[in-house]
DNA sequence: GACAAAATGTGAAACGATAAACTGAACCGT
DNA sequence: ACGGTTCAGTTTATCGTTTCACATTTTGTC
């Protein structure tokens, strides 16, 4: 009868755990003060310093801390700012997730989590959850292209995107990687190396018809006049290594194959194994994002590094000045540096 | 003058974005109800089939959604869980808090994550944060062992811990993971293979005198009459790529390596790399977790393998079914499958 | 010592939602 | 026609905090 509705799920039918806090209006009544003076008094606002002094002493006592809850509710702010990955699943997102979540303490903000287990479809419905919930601001590090109402979604709040862009939406910050130099270095790397044919996995090619890592792959193959072939793959680990058994049984397969994240890469690794082949002897591999463990797969994986550090701090930085009212620099584009090791060889 | 508080670390000085939404009294006054009558339609509850409807439409038409702020005030729930991993630098605690948060969603529920960064006595701090933050419940995937006051914190708010104990804390649900036999299966296993002199690496051994993973480790060498010799380490892949170097340039240097966590033995693996000692030819390395790369790095890793998956299950029905009044079963040991792959081999 | 201006404190109204208690109707069977 | 249930609402109180407006005291100045 009741139709579903986006009201919600279903409240909290039964309790368990009381857990009463003391309250401000504890500390009023033990005091003999107004809850004014005490909500005064706790800031250190107005009041005489005899009663700052006072007051503290009791909440101390009590063990006081004020209800984010209801400041919420008062003041608008939640203190709380949401962080929405594309795919947790894939290595790259949760040193990404790490080190924004790390940030964000530092700053005092806590961290809701959100994963659209690389599903893009997902990521603007858990987005307006993570809304709903009232943060104060969100960080977006997609991996999808963002169809939908983003742009309405980030008007109402502060958005920080990392690595992807959300349709025109108006964000209050930026960090971008620059795909353009990232991929060129690559190609030119393999393109020294002697290679020509090369396979290049991407994730989820038909979702976004003009991803910058993608257009990258294109104009830098052009320009070095490579056989580039993008190819289509899923996030995960189990994702690219069928996909990879496939392109390495052609006839006339690539001689390198460039992954578009070190996860993919590893799968392909994966694959080589079982099939036999030698790399970088047979082929020549190269990943992408350089994650912790690329140095330490067998070959040493060859990968395009950026500073998830800077980028993290980049974000977490464009989001508060914005909240504390500043509206500076809000874009940040983060050079590559391509790590050369054992996995990409010469041709032979 | 004011002396530092735990009041707050400072509230929100400016505003940058109103993001007003509407509000349940909004429908009211435009439907010519009363917020109460509102609040029941739409809940389904009360009001006449025709009243519903009409609320339900004007709802739908204004975009509303419930703020949780408010219902958390009112009602207690926030509909929020706290996790808080020991170290997310740790690829098993990322992956841990990945299937979590997976599962948290899947019940309606948000993750407010917070990572300890491998400091065990941060972890206390943390998890009063997120408590003071009115989270509805914890999931706690230590690191260490738990000094100070989690009995009252756990007496307060309903507590999940995974992988590790809480200093006597009564929590609504424990998952356990059976170290002994995990450890037992790798120590046999290397038995089997003829090694004797076994170094094994731990976490920070000196902080609980008395861990579950390290009792088991000496009480099964006693059986199998072997020479373990625990050595402490740091959690991160560059904290344990050292230490292997130093056990590694020893003269009567053990034939195996036990690391008790996946992540240490990649950096040990590392080690051995820049030694030129090949492995298991030269020594036998076991990690512990089966990380998903485990098998891919080179040479795949022997590892212990518990199910990730079924640990996050349980921590969170556990806590769900907690808040849902019931309190069943409340503690789950998962079993462990030793993966043996190429890293470990006979003494030579 | 008079009078304005600070300083210090209080009361009440928010914030947005829920829930207990109350109010009229309509409806029921006898 | 009479009490007694249900139905479909409305009033009012409440969650814990902040803040506006006002009231009272203290201080400062000439």
């Amino acid at each position: 009868m009741s139709r579903p509705t986006r009201y919600g799920e279903r409240y909290a039918e039964s309790v368990a755990t009381p857990a009463k806090r003391p309250t401000i209006r504890q500390i009023a009544e033990e005091t003999g003060l107004s809850v004014t003076a005490v909500s005064y008094a706790l800031r250190g606002e107005r009041m005489s310093a005899a009663t700052i002094e006072r007051v503290q002493a009791k909440a101390d006592e009590l063990g006081y801390i004020a209800d984010p809850v209801a400041r919420a509710l008062r003041g608008g702010r939640t203190g709380t700012v949401g962080l929405l990955v594309g795919s947790l699943a894939d290595f790259w997102h949760q040193t990404l997730a790490h080190a924004i979540q790390r940030e964000l303490r530092s700053h005092g903000l806590h961290t809701l989590l959100a994963d659209a287990d690389g599903n893009p479809a997902e990521e603007l419905v858990l987005a307006q959850r993570l809304a709903a919930q009232r943060v104060d601001g969100l960080i977006v590090a997609p991996v999808g292209p963002a169809g939908g109402s983003w742009v309405e979604l980030a008007a109402h709040l502060p958005t920080v995107t990392v690595a992807g862009q959300l349709a025109g939406a108006e964000v209050v910050g930026e960090v971008a990687f620059d795909q353009t130099t990232g991929v060129g270095e690559v190609l030119r790397h393999l393109h020294a190396l002697g290679h020509e044919r090369i396979a290049v996995l991407s994730w989820a090619v038909g979702a976004s018809p003009d991803r910058p890592s993608e257009r990258a792959v294109r104009e830098q193959a052009a320009i070095l006049g490579l056989r580039c072939e993008l190819v289509p793959c899923a996030y995960s680990l189990d994702g690219s290594r069928p996909l990879a058994l496939e392109v390495l049984a052609r006839e006339d397969r690539p001689t390198a194959i460039f992954c578009l994240s070190d996860s993919m890469a590893y799968g392909v690794l994966h694959g080589c194994r079982e099939l036999g082949l030698r790399v970088p002897e047979d082929i020549s591999l190269v990943g992408f994002d350089d994650h912790p463990l690329s140095r330490l797969v067998d070959p040493p994986l060859t990968s395009v590094n950026w500073s998830v550090d800077r980028a993290a701090r980049s974000a977490v930085g464009f989001l508060v000045d914005h909240l504390a009212g500043q509206a500076d620099e809000r874009r940040i584009v983060i050079a590559p540096t391509l790590a050369v090791r054992a996995s990409s060889g010469p041709v032979t």
